[in-house]
DNA sequence: CTTAAAATACCACAAACGTGCGATTTCTGT
DNA sequence: ACAGAAATCGCACGTTTGTGGTATTTTAAG
């Protein structure tokens, strides 16, 4: 991890280029202007949908931090996320939302986002989240982000051990990938056998009597 | 979720349980001293490692916080969590560590941790986080939070629609339970030939010619 | 009403699978 | 040095699968 300039440091260097999409134009003037006010922040794009800012967005330099608005839209603003996400990988999306909306937000963070503001927020905290996102941050809050660990979390399943050997996880491996049994061999220099023999000795450790089984068995417990 | 009293509510109500384990003496002594100080958190536990605990454990009540160390211990503090959490499912486990060991705090928060503290932070940020993870929170750092979501968002991979009817997800949910052709047919009352061709179709649908390969498939791309 | 898509069903056959049994040859640890 | 685990190879046999067909009945959409 490298060591960030301080806040405090503000050089006229290049400055963090912010797209903006929110439907309520009063409070888009605002953030706006908030944001071509602040210094090393430039707002090119400032659009009322996702649609405007695929089609008006075409001619525009590729924006660092996207300030989405999830709030009416529905299908505009979580999809728009992956869109976004699609044209510019790298790109820092700042979810906006009035109230705390829980769902959200979260489902908003699975598609891609980087964090989240509350409308309401002082101006010095949007500010704040936008350098915190481009500097690799999180901003959200902390009720979510541990919805967020929780499933996190619970996508680890306990990894049971089976006690495969190193050659029997090998060819599991191979297995799970869909190749035969021929195909096994062929590729490990093995024989047919061999690789039968593994595959039973797998099959009786892990419980299972088909392939169809062991593959499940080996994405759902997370074995290997 | 339901409403919790703001902090600045601190009635004698029924004090946090905390355990605290930690292997510097020293340290565990200042931390424990900063506990039992506090209105309304509790210290009855306190140990040099996760092996002390688990022993010496058993006879107190349950913690509703551990404050785990998992500076050098190595097998230990991250497995530890896995064990504390079997041992009390809803504990909420806050790490200690002293400096910003991205990767540990990582493979903790994977392993069940609800969040992290440096030990060098002030007292008062350290009862606030207890208090933050009894209410729901998450206090992290906000680059890990950002790991976290990163790696998050990457296990929501693009559903691709491979125009499956609803027949054919039924069949090839069944296919990646592990039944038998024959086995499926009994299950839905359809005669084997009619399971045949349906997996037919399903093959050449998901492009595969084995059921590993559509099983595989299944779990890689989350169909179904 | 007509047409296409989906669901149902059947057959045959080669290929692949699962499983019983036995066997020899490395490794690895004490 | 020796025991036990792991890895290697072999065979036989019944079962299941994958694939090439064909064909009827429902269902959905124009």
């Amino acid at each position: 991890m490298k060591e960030k300039p301080m806040a405090e440091d503000r050089r006229p260097v290049k400055p963090i280029t912010i797209w903006l999409i929110e439907d309520n134009a009063r409070y888009r003037k605002t953030l706006s202007g908030l944001i071509i006010q602040t210094p090393g922040l430039t707002c090119p794009g400032s659009f009322g949908s996702c649609e405007e800012a695929f089609s008006s967005g075409k001619s525009l330099p590729a924006p660092e931090v996207i300030l989405l608005d999830i709030g009416l839209p529905g299908i505009n603003g979580i999809s728009g996320i992956e869109t976004f996400k699609t044209w510019f990988p790298d790109v820092n999306i700042l979810i906006l939302t009035v109230y705390d909306d829980h769902d959200r937000v979260f489902e908003a963070l699975c598609a891609g986002a980087s964090g989240y503001l509350l409308k309401d927020a002082p101006p010095e905290k949007i500010v704040d989240a936008i350098h915190e996102v481009v500097a690799g941050g999180a901003p959200m809050n902390i009720r979510i982000a541990h919805r967020v660990l929780e499933i996190f979390a619970r996508m680890k399943p306990r990894k049971t051990d089976y006690g495969l050997t190193d050659r029997e996880k090998e060819i599991l491996q191979l297995l799970v990938s869909g190749l035969t049994k021929q195909e096994i061999a062929d590729r490990i220099f093995l024989s047919f056998h061999t690789v039968n023999t593994h595959i039973k000795n797998i099959y009786s450790k892990l419980h299972v009597t088909t392939r169809s089984g062991a593959v499940s068995k080996v994405y759902r417990e997370n074995i290997l």
